[in-house]
DNA sequence: GACTGAATGTTATAACATATCAAGTGCTAA
DNA sequence: TTAGCACTTGATATGTTATAACATTCAGTC
């Protein structure tokens, strides 16, 4: 179990080599990789945090992009049914998936300073919670993980 | 572990020794259980189902109180501070806590059909959480666990 | 009675999300 | 080759959730 989002990392590299997976992967399964979805993902990648939809909007407008709410929706909705991006419910944000590729069940930790997200893996808390859903006849589709606390840099600030 | 929720029980017993115990919560600890506030909880397990601020507004709103979203948002503020509800971020619907007293992390069993939530104990979860965390830094001072899938009885239905 | 702090009332608006319908695009099967 | 289909995008409007900001009321107490 491994942490990533707040440690220094080669950013440029992170994005190039994650778009070209997220490209693949499409390829694979046969998902459309538009250049809106394509650029929503990058720039996800590049803010590395939380956006909110109408965060990504007024980049894509920026862009020249018809900027209208759904926009927005439709291309995150997109990259989370395709794993390459997750809703933090918490925040009503979504962050690009750091996992991508690996079949995974992520868990957040939120700043709640910063609002800096990290992603772990929760299998195992999948698991626990399995075993309680069970003893209910409840069948668990999937889970939601989210821990609010805070992060390294808002503790030394503190 | 257990989980509450889809079961049937002895409603007005539940509501009626729920208040009680609110009270005298709030009088321990010096706080102010105020006709709007101990109304919004009565509401709550009255329903017994996860409720939009909203949807509590209009009830209160039929009690002839002035009905503005701030009175709802404060109420639900209230008790969600108190420990006497959760608020559900997959829905952004708040739930009256049915282990009211008792401290504990909730996990919540979200039903993608009926909407019904059950609440189940995760304080397990928190433990392998606070590991991952504590491996980069990150310390966690609360922790939303909610599982969405299908209730037993949408199950059958389907 | 006058001060204080908490709670409530009220207006306005911010922030997040979706419904709907029209138009374009690319595939494929007759 | 073109008719039909599935999917994506464009555009407008609206629905839903949440908070800022400031005025007022009220209970407790000095």
């Amino acid at each position: 179990m491994n942490a990533i989002g707040f440690e220094h990392h080669d950013h440029a590299t992170c994005i190039a080599s994650t778009l070209r997976l997220a490209e693949d992967n499409c390829a694979q399964r046969g998902l459309k990789f538009t250049p809106v979805r394509r650029r929503s993902l990058e720039i996800l990648l590049r803010e590395h945090r939380a956006m909110g939809a109408y965060d990504l909007l007024a980049v894509l407008a920026d862009d020249g992009h018809s900027a209208q709410p759904p926009v927005a929706y439709r291309a995150l909705d997109f990259l989370v049914s395709a794993g390459f991006a997750h809703k933090i419910e918490r925040l009503n944000a979504y962050i690009a998936c750091c996992h991508l590729g690996s079949d995974h069940t992520p868990a957040f930790l939120i700043c709640r300073n910063c609002r800096a997200v990290g992603e772990a893996n929760a299998s195992q808390v999948e698991i626990r919670l399995d075993a309680a859903a069970q003893a209910v006849g409840f069948v668990i589709e999937r889970t939601v993980v989210e821990a609010e606390g805070l992060c390294p840099n808002c503790q030394d600030a503190a």
